[in-house]
DNA sequence: TCAATGAGGCTCAGTTTGTG
DNA sequence: CACAAACTGAGCCTCATTGA
């Protein structure tokens, strides 16, 4: 039958030349390449052709050879013999060998292969078996790979023989329903397990979204529990398996992953965080057909598209044939039209769908998904949602979910809500009650919520309102506020610090400027006074020259300050800069004097020049003023608590650079002018000739020192 | 973000061989 | 001879990855 014409591959070859491939085979198994053009020639067959030959019969050989290993390993198998030519693994490949005279090949003596092996011949199916299989093909017709393997398992066949029952399954229901001939492809588009199940859709199919009440989830039992595992849990990494049902799980809820999800989930699943986009890109996107897929039946749609009077569909489409100029439309017309349809119609109707595929030449899939895109995209700006958390934020507008699915949510969802009131009610009880009380806003916001997520600002704000009545929130309340930020706790409670430390530095400077404006009342009623206020404020705001006093000054200054304190590596203590004479006495410098960091050279001056009249005038006052005398005298005992203990000198090089701000690092001071000097309690003290202060001075930032 | 690509897997159609 | 079983190539799809 198939002698009289060469064979396609797939296409068993006749016998005359399947016995000259297999003789030749005998002899040399890898021939050369002047041997196969030789055959190719004799047998009117292409060297191609040859060389598969040859390759086949080799991988039938390794194929046997492991066979044999097999059944010496098993020792207990049942050993029948029989005299045989080769066992057919392949039917086509041994047609000519089983028949072939015997002097082409020698008879071999084939041990009959245990049950469970691969390539036996013909298995038969008891009525048992037959039972079995097709309890399982009523209930579904496209088994998955576990219930093939456990069915193999079951009926001692291999998982390729239980495949193939049903395969045949198929084709013969298939036959009995449609004895005229109707394409399986038709009867395949009824069957949504399949579209469930399989992986793969023919030709020319479309596939269907999945009927809300057939589906089986085969999620049923494994609820993704990202929550609570963490990398060192057992079941934090992933399989492939795994990863997909938990990234489906969470498509569900979140069509895009943001950066922190992405790397998380690429972590658990041990993928790279493309791919992991990709997979998410391409869910919520419907795949891009291959072009090496593109069906061939794709462009020739059935006319009856034509037809389609779906009463949702647009005018504008509805009317136009493809036979009409303008039929077809370009990218950027696609485009337009899809989102002026859009504008109308956010979903639309199978037929449309297709109707626009064919307009635009694209895949139903792509049409599908640039109107839910367009919806997304649409659902997004209206959102408040800022940083939406990948895993716990529903999103109720699902549309694919299955009636079971929607039960399960909602039983899910109420026991979450009962959950979360328990752990409010608990927390409630545990945390002190000025801690909820300072969250009047926050409060009644759950986790469900919009708004929930916040974004950076929003998290400031919340931060800074927080701190108000709260210095450092006790570790539930740093939880909650990490949790809703998206941040670390450690993040949290570092933002209360530096708010603490920011609030500490702005009180310090308003106490300094404040007594330096009271010395001036009390000392001179004079003219100094305004002088004095001016250097107050220029305390307080010692970039600023300006004379505003008001608190938006303040504000200001201390955003700047905060600013530069982002530079800093590792703050520890506040330091104070003395300022001293070049050679001066380190124990006689005067405290109150030296605090000032920034005075303008010549107020140092003067105010050196002052320093006696002052104190005399300090020392006298209290006789006259009980009151003003009360404050001196405490303002005296701080100072003497502020003086300076004897100085240990530290070179430059020993002293801890890395936690000192880059910008004093740079400071000439620091190496040009001697060395700093740390005192015991911490204070760095640098010694400068005067004339160098008005370079300090310049450096204003210098008050922000920190170690 | 998106197009392109390759690997791998599944189904179907078509074929031969084995069996009763 | 009819049917069952085994097998292959083609077509198609999913997935992961890469690079623009």
């Amino acid at each position: 039958m198939t002698e009289n014409f060469p064979s396609p591959l797939g296409r068993p070859l006749c016998k005359r030349k399947r016995n000259l491939i297999d003789a030749t085979f005998e002899n040399d198994n890898n021939p050369k390449r002047e041997t196969i053009a030789h055959l190719a020639n004799i047998l009117q067959l292409s060297e191609k052709r040859i060389q598969i030959e040859f390759a086949r019969l080799r991988a039938k050989n390794k194929k046997d050879h492991y066979r044999k290993v097999i059944k010496t390993l098993n020792t207990s198998a049942p050993v029948q013999t029989e005299k045989k030519t080769k066992t057919p693994s392949h039917p086509r490949a041994e047609t000519s060998t089983m028949e072939k005279p015997s002097s082409s090949t020698p008879t071999k003596e084939v041990v009959k292969e245990p049950e469970n092996l691969i390539g036996k011949s013909r298995s038969i199916y008891t009525i048992d078996d037959m039972k079995i299989l097709t309890k399982s093909f009523a209930k579904t017709q496209h088994p998955s790979k576990q219930r093939i393997e456990k069915l193999a398992k079951k009926l001692d066949k291999t998982p390729i023989q239980v495949k193939n029952w049903f395969t045949r399954q198929r084709t013969k229901v298939l036959k009995q329903q449609y004895p005229n001939g109707l394409t399986i492809k038709r009867e395949r588009e009824e069957s949504p397990e399949r579209a469930q199940n399989s992986r793969s859709l023919p030709a020319g199919l479309i596939k269907q979204e999945p009927e809300p009440k057939i589906i089986v989830s085969h999620h049923e039992n494994d609820e993704p529990t990202v929550k609570n595992i963490s990398e060192g849990d057992e079941g934090f990494y992933l399989d492939p398996e795994e990863s997909r049902k938990l990234f489906l799980e969470i498509w569900k809820t979140e069509k895009k992953l943001s950066k922190e999800a992405l790397e998380y989930y690429a972590k658990r699943s041990r993928k790279t965080i493309g791919a992991v986009r990709a997979w998410f890109y391409n869910k919520t996107n419907g795949k891009k057909i291959c072009r090496k897929s593109l069906p061939a039946d794709f462009i020739k749609k059935e006319p009856e598209l034509e037809a389609s009077h779906h009463e949702n569909f647009v005018q504008s489409v509805k009317n136009i044939s493809e036979k009409d100029a303008g039929f077809y439309l370009d990218h950027i017309e696609s485009k337009k039209l899809f989102r002026e349809i859009w504008k109308t119609e956010k979903k639309l109707p199978k037929e449309a769908i297709e109707f626009l595929a064919k307009r635009s030449r694209k895949t139903v899939f792509a049409v599908r998904s640039f109107f839910n895109d367009e919806t997304n995209r649409d659902a997004k700006k209206t959102s408040k949602q800022s940083l939406p958390a990948p895993i716990k934020n529903k999103d109720h507008e699902l549309e694919e979910k299955t009636f079971e699915d929607e039960i399960k949510d909602s039983v899910q969802n109420e026991s979450q809500c009962e959950e979360s009131f328990q752990n409010d009610k608990n927390a409630g009880e545990n945390i002190e009650p000025s801690w909820f009380d300072i969250l009047p806003t926050v409060n009644n916001i759950s986790e469900k919520d919009a708004g929930f997520y916040l974004d950076h600002e929003e998290s400031k704000k919340l931060f800074h309102e927080t701190w108000k009545t709260e210095r450092m929130p006790p570790k539930e309340a740093l939880e909650y506020l990490s949790k809703r930020s998206s941040k670390t706790i450690g993040a949290v409670r570092l933002c209360f610090n530096r708010e603490t430390k920011k609030n500490e530095d702005r009180l310090r400077k308003d106490k300094e400027a404040n007594q330096i404006k009271e010395k001036l009342q009390t000392e001179n009623h004079s003219d100094k006074s305004s002088q004095f206020d001016k250097e107050a404020s220029e305390k307080r705001n010692p970039k600023s020259l300006s004379t505003d006093k008001n608190s938006s000054a303040d504000i200001l200054s201390s955003e700047d300050i905060v600013h530069r304190e982002t530079e800093k590596v590792q703050i520890k203590r506040a330091i104070k800069i003395k300022i001293t004479g070049e050679n001066d006495v380190l124990d006689k410098v005067e405290p109150s004097k030296s605090a000032v960091v920034n005075k303008e050279p010549e107020k140092v001056e003067a105010s050196k020049k002052d320093s006696a009249e002052k104190n005399r005038s300090i020392t006298e006052s209290p006789k006259k003023d009980p009151l003003k005398f009360e404050y001196l005298q405490e303002k005296e005992q701080k100072e003497d608590e502020e003086q300076i203990p004897p100085l240990e000198k530290i070179p430059a090089d020993e002293l801890e650079y890395e936690n000192v701000s880059s910008s004093v690092k740079t400071l000439p001071v620091c190496h040009k002018y001697g060395s700093p000097v740390i005192d015991k309690t911490g204070r760095i003290i640098i010694h400068m000739n005067s004339r160098q202060l008005v370079n300090i001075y310049q450096c204003s930032h210098l008050h922000t020192i920190k170690l």
